[in-house]
DNA sequence: AATGATATGTTATAATGTAACAATTTACAG
DNA sequence: CTGTAAATTGTTACATTATAACATATCATT
């Protein structure tokens, strides 16, 4: 069994949010420096909103954050900023929840394979390979060519089902 | 390779449309008979209309032309409608696009895998048991323990493909 | 026919997302 | 440094998808 990556881990003992987030906005930074794209301050903001928990944020609640503090805010600010930051690979949306998550790895393009905890409502994301190759065989069976994967597993995650006892 | 179950195929040549929608409604009233519940006339007219072709169909327009058979259908009597066949299998939503697609096979409960083309829009439902179980021992590596799969996959499909040579 | 459960009708509104065009800011060539 | 084109953001309006809440009707059974 080749691969099990896990690029969002559930959140566990210790999790150091705050430290998770910034590593992200991090990332972020450079790899659009690297890109020649502008993480301009709108952009940012709402990668921040949606790095505040590992779960999937719905985009009216990140509007309404962004009214907060600037009231010119309206659907289009966040749905392009949105649209930015999913086209660069540093938020996948959800699209089983209409709600968006950070990307662990924004520099390895890719769609994960995201595991959606009914309980505390977390997202991990996996980009597993043996998923993929697995997929695109079964898919090539029936002489089809896969472009896109939208892969979202509902569940219970460690941390919730060791509560449940 | 265990299973490589295809329940509703891609359209293939000489496939009698009319029959096999037939054939799906006299499937759900069996299947609704044997289980106690009421297909009503909006139920399968509902059902009837998700299954004229095998592109998913969106909520409003199957309201729209319950609307052109009776002007008291609102958007309740679709989603209820379509709440219901959800329920009892006999109808997917396709997620990732905001539509529905008839099932191939409602007696055996399930949630499939669709392999959706870009091209012509086709729907195709697998069922398959390597993918389930491969994704489950993925899961279960991270201690998650599965509920429901969404799994929708976007490409071409074998007759669009041949086309475009 | 009376009754309770199920289904439908009806109105209103919530939630999610986009079109279109104006104004502003940025990058950068000259 | 300034003019210009491109990119970004502001603004208004609207389209699409979905649900809440309560009234009415129909069905299954006594």
């Amino acid at each position: 069994m080749s691969e099990n990556r896990v690029l969002v881990p559930f959140k566990e003992n210790g999790h150091a949010h705050q430290r998770c987030m910034e590593s992200a906005l991090t990332v972020a930074e450079q790899t659009c420096r690297a890109r020649g794209v502008r993480l301009t301050n709108i952009r940012r903001r709402v990668l921040e909103l949606v790095w505040r928990s590992h779960e999937p944020v719905k985009a009216y609640d990140i509007l309404a954050r962004l009214q907060d503090e600037h009231s010119g805010s309206a659907p289009p600010t966040v749905y392009r900023a949105l649209d930015f930051l999913q086209t660069e690979g540093m938020v996948h949306k959800i699209e089983s929840l209409n709600a968006y998550v950070g990307c662990g790895d924004p520099n390895h393009m890719h769609i994960g394979q995201f595991l959606i905890c009914r309980d505390c409502g977390a997202v991990a994301e996996m980009d597993d390979d043996d998923v993929r190759i697995l997929l695109a065989e079964k898919a090539g069976n029936l002489g089809f060519q896969i472009d896109r994967e939208v892969i979202e597993i509902k569940g219970l995650c460690a941390v919730c089902a060791t509560e449940k006892r």
